[in-house]
RNA sequence: GGUCCCAUCGUCUAGCCUGGCCUAGGACGGAGCCCUCUCAAGGCUUAAACACGGGUUCGAAUCCCGUUGGGACCA
């Protein structure tokens, strides 16, 4: 047994997409699971497209999600003599060959081809001229075989054949000296050693392309495998049209990174019934022969759900402290200063289970900051009313009584209040509610106080009570 | 156009390889009910799918062939 060596060789043009995050996934766990290597390989050939502020948002989403790799990153653009190399010596194998064809000659006879309804491919017409001095415009080509068929056994899809009859000579060494696509990627996962080529499913058509050049190059050829695409709710490949698309964003969203790799292993994997995993399980339970052979659609709501769950389940602490930064931003920062990591946690615990995100968690943790809290217009004006100011007063009397705060003392105190007051819970829970939190709904009157202390329900029913008097005016 | 891939509720999927346990299970979302100090959470119930057509077989979501429909690649 060879020790397992996968990939992720995400192109840096624009942001770290969440289906590369998934085909990075994927490979991970399969990595982690054999204990195998995870190699990060930034193919960056294309120069145009390519941009330092993408590669450091690779390696920034990648970190996020908790991927780390064991080797590179590799960059392509730092590895341009081997492929010139390696292109070198099939030329002198005699298994390429330089072509001087114009690209405008290959583009009219493509055409004709295609106008005859043939297939528009490369014609051989340079393989036997067995050109030795090549001009500056020469590209050099793989000689690929005519005949017989090229077998992938793909892990996921399975055995596929192709024939090699269609496969053209592919260039693979372009005249300005850079490699194509096809032939950078094979140089590399034949230096780098990988055994396992996993990636997207457009990918499959060019594996028998590739398969070839693997031989050719004397090198053992992989075994691959091709995960299916992630669309959008049209069923067309999943783009920005769709809504956020890039992992980071999701971040910025309020996501905890786990309920992210949860949501991606899931889409496309799965086991049994199962939705939860921890990442242990994950990688335990990971296996090819589960993963979908069919494109999945990108279900936002789902990921919303799974990131409630990981809020409501996970450690307090842990999220507590996923949640100062979004504090911070929101103008929270000083507050934050002020209280423990404690009873940040404490609050945490108040408002989980109301909340899907960590942006919406901001907003539900407002009230608890401060001496006094801020109305909702609406809610003051409904429930702080004349009408319930005695019952306010008498209740701050009520509470006074106690030196200190004690939710089963005092909410047993509330109830036998409410019933003195020949009132329904509802009646007096509300106003007390907006006087607390400033709003119509919270948690548990008695949750809400716990977190606020004596002084501050208090100091709080006190304001409430004044604005339930001036309402009157 | 050629080659290749794919096809179970709206969505993610179990089941398919090793036919009968499937009057097709779970999850998200939807509907309803319960719980309840509000909002949630939770619990329960419910609607909702084997693309189509042929075979093979006592029996097919499951095996074979075809059709249709999606998609990818080749430029």
């Amino acid at each position: 047994m060879t020790q397992v060596r996968v990939r992720f060789a995400p192109s840096p043009t624009g942001y770290l997409h969440i289906g590369g995050v998934r085909t990075a996934l994927f490979n991970w766990l399969f990595a982690r699971q054999q204990g195998g290597t995870f190699i990060l390989r930034i193919e960056d050939t294309d120069q145009s497209r390519s941009t330092e502020e993408s590669i450091r948002a690779i390696l920034e989403g990648m970190q996020w999600v908790g991927l780390d790799w064991d080797e590179g990153p590799f960059r392509q653009t730092e590895r341009m003599e081997l492929y010139r190399q390696y292109a070198l010596q099939l030329l002198e194998k005699g298994q390429a060959y330089w072509c001087v064809c114009k690209p405008e000659e290959l583009e009219a006879r493509r055409k004709e081809a295609e106008a005859k309804g043939l297939s528009p491919r490369y014609d051989g017409r340079c393989r036997e001229r067995h050109i030795t001095q090549p001009t500056s415009e020469a590209a050099l080509r793989f000689k690929a075989p005519q005949s017989g068929q090229t077998l992938v056994d793909d892990l996921i899809k399975g055995p596929v054949v192709f024939d090699n009859a269609v496969l053209d000579d592919l260039i693979i060494l372009r005249s300005n000296g850079y490699p194509t696509y096809n032939f950078s990627v094979v140089v590399d996962d034949a230096l780098m050693g990988i055994t396992h080529v996993v990636r997207g499913d457009d990918h499959l058509t060019n594996t028998p392309r590739q398969v070839p050049i693997f031989q050719a190059l004397g090198f053992p050829v992989p075994r691959f495998g091709h995960l299916p695409m992630i669309l959008g709710a049209d069923k067309t490949r999943l783009s920005k049209r769709h809504g956020a698309t890039s992992i980071m964003a999701y971040k910025e969203m309020g996501y905890l990174p786990e309920a992210v790799i949860n949501y991606l292993a899931r889409l496309g994997w799965s086991c049994g019934d199962q939705e939860i995993f921890s990442r242990e399980e994950l990688i335990q339970k990971f296996s090819w022969d589960h993963v979908q052979k069919s494109a999945a659609v990108f279900n936002p709501d789902k990921l919303l759900w799974m990131n409630a769950e990981y809020i409501k389940t996970g450690s307090p602490d842990r999220v507590a402290a996923l949640l100062v930064p979004f504090l911070e931003q929101a103008g929270l920062g000083e507050r934050v200063k002020e209280v423990s990591a404690e009873w940040l946690a404490q609050v945490v615990i108040l408002v989980r289970e109301r909340t899907k995100t960590l942006v919406e968690m901001v907003e539900w943790v407002k009230p608890y900051f401060g001496r006094s809290v801020t109305y909702d217009e609406e809610a003051a004006k409904k429930f702080l009313t004349p009408a319930v100011a005695p019952a306010l007063g008498r209740l701050i009397e009520r509470f006074s009584v106690f030196p200190q705060f004690s939710k089963a003392e005092w909410e047993q105190s509330f109830k036998q209040f409410v019933q003195e007051e020949g009132s329904k819970m509802g009646q007096l829970a509300q106003p007390v509610r907006v006087a607390l939190t400033g709003r119509s709904a919270s948690p548990g009157l008695f949750e809400v106080m716990e977190v606020l202390g004596r002084e501050r329900i208090l100091w709080r029913l006190q304001q409430g009570l004044e604005r339930a008097k001036q309402s009157q005016a």
